[in-house]
DNA sequence: CTGAAAGCGCTTACAG
DNA sequence: CTGAAAGCGCTTACAG
């Protein structure tokens, strides 16, 4: 649709071509009058690039792509809206690819490389810990940010927000209200994740004066069934926890099912905190206290990273924060007064 | 990375570039021989068109547009699987936007368009029935392409799966094992599968010698909540129903719930159907016998039509068949032999 | 059935 | 600080 051209951007503004190709690439060596006359013009005109002719003319492909493996699809919805927004604004594209690692992760990536040409690749986990679609993306020199490594950070500029601090502040949250038979339920070993919250939730109990002994852990994989059979074992013991931290929503929702199964109340009989923030905390009643990570935000950044080309730049480590969400299914501990 | 251009592949042929791109377009008048030839030296390169120069010297911009709004995540994810799927073996890319269709989605529509060059644009449900999204398209001549729509076939290819039929199939699977006690789980009024699942449910139940009217409904929202809520008052009643059809599966595994939470065993007391083979069919137990709606194969149909440039085609119906995954929550009435 | 020429809308590499 | 020229790798519109 967009039929002005670099060339009538140009003549309105009566400069050359490369002047405003300065411009839109926010090149130096351009006078601020001059700029700002420019610039009037592309807004007159509504001048859009065309990024075909950016693209064959220059070394840019204008297309980031972002590779999922084996994914939880609320993550990777936000991930993808997050990178989105952020390559929209910059009129970039988003390739998105599936990795299966079972097999081959390595090839898929060279295949993938060879039909598109990327000028920079966001990875997330369990992908971003995989050296081996590192490796393939090194030798082709191409950029990437990753998303939550948990190894290897030294090879990338990476993204990440504190898990460990969250889990503790979690903690301290739980602590205040007075509980102390308090159990977590990890999540899967494979997922760092998993060892990130409960290794920060027991560092949040012992700061606040707590034995981080003390709290009892119980295994669980990220799903609701086994969060579900995890509350369920948990409050059959005679003195039930009651407080229970779930390391995410799914399995939070299924301690939700197991009190319900046992007649315990939230947050009257026993406290649960969540984590992600995903749809189901709104879901469940009472709704339920979690962890905000700021996946959509976190993408964004690495997508802004690669798209002004610092995909490259010596390892650096972005933090964003975290946020707990404070709703119903936290309160004192139900002997507080007794 | 592929430094091999239209030349070099016009050389080891000894033909023009002109002929090269015929082959590669598909166009007609290229002797067999020399396509032969040409696809030999095309082959023994490695060469990849350049989507940026065939787009800047061509009308298409090698870019699919899929529109979501207000989405199950399953759904989109499955979509664009399938979109990029067929995008990637033609060199295209596909660019995902979200809609929020409480606020203006026309003008949201012409937000994207003005700045993305489009060659077709996929629509899932609900903005696949948006009437001013749909007017948008036309205005701007975009072509498009729909999946599922409830209203105004006729204006464009529509791709479709019978979920009336499925419904059928799985009333007769339960009328079958002797079940004359049935309840559905309907879906929220504003989603058209809502409809078409009871409807095609009530259809198939008279088609088996039994009366549609017998056939209990309470409303759900196509929550896990809303089926725990609709199984809880349905399991409370004196003769309550030997089988449920839940509208999807999240409302299936709310009845999973609702029957333990009740002390009724799944198939044994209670035989339940669902809709979707989300991946919590699989992770209920027993195993959960629902539908497949071929959602991603429906997708990467609808690409390919927007691709071979048949999207503005006369509105044609493409219609995919689904599939009954047979599993074990449904067996015998349990009266059977009383 | 095949090809030579022009041009798509930019950026690169220079020149000044 | 600014611009004229060349060229990126294709497709279009013709000519034969």
């Amino acid at each position: 649709m967009s039929r002005v051209t670099i060339n009538d951007v140009a003549s309105a503004a009566a400069v050359s071509i490369k002047t405003v190709s300065r411009v839109i690439n926010r090149e130096p060596n351009v006078r601020p009058a001059v700029q700002a006359r420019v610039e009037a013009a592309i807004r007159k005109l509504g001048y859009v690039p065309n990024t075909a002719a950016r693209s064959l003319a220059g070394a840019r492909s204008f297309v980031i792509g972002a590779i999922f493996d084996n994914p939880n699809p609320h993550y990777i919805i936000a991930v993808q809206r997050g990178a989105m927004a952020a390559c929209r604004q910059s009129g970039y594209h988003l390739a998105i690819e599936e990795l299966d690692t079972a097999k081959n992760a390595a090839a898929q990536m060279r295949a993938m490389l060879a039909t598109a040409r990327l000028d920079g690749v966001i990875l997330s986990p369990p992908v971003t810990d995989c050296a081996a679609v590192l490796d393939a993306l090194d030798a082709k020199n191409i950029p990437y940010v990753r998303l939550m490594p948990a190894t290897a950070k030294g090879r990338s500029p990476v993204i990440i927000s504190d898990d460990a601090a969250a889990a503790a502040e979690a903690a301290r949250h739980l602590w205040d209200f007075g509980h102390r038979r308090i159990a977590v339920i990890a999540g899967p070993a494979g997922h760092s994740a998993s060892a990130l919250r409960l290794e920060g939730f027991r560092h949040g109990i012992a700061s606040a004066g707590g034995d981080a002994r003390q709290v009892r852990v119980v295994k669980g994989d990220f799903t609701f069934r086994s969060g579900l059979a995890a509350g369920l074992a948990l409050f059959a013991e005679k003195k039930h926890p009651t407080a229970i931290f779930a390391s995410n929503d799914d399995m939070a929702a299924g301690v939700y099912s197991a009190a319900a199964q046992s007649g315990l109340r939230i947050p009257d009989d026993v406290s649960v905190v969540g984590y992600d923030d995903s749809p189901v905390a709104e879901l469940v009643w009472p709704p339920l206290t979690t962890v905000r990570q700021p996946v959509a935000e976190m993408a964004a950044e690495a997508a802004r990273l690669l798209i002004e080309g610092r995909g490259s730049d010596a390892p650096h480590t972005f933090e964003l924060p975290y946020k707990m969400i404070m709703r119903g299914s936290t309160g004192a501990e139900p002997c507080m007064g007794c």
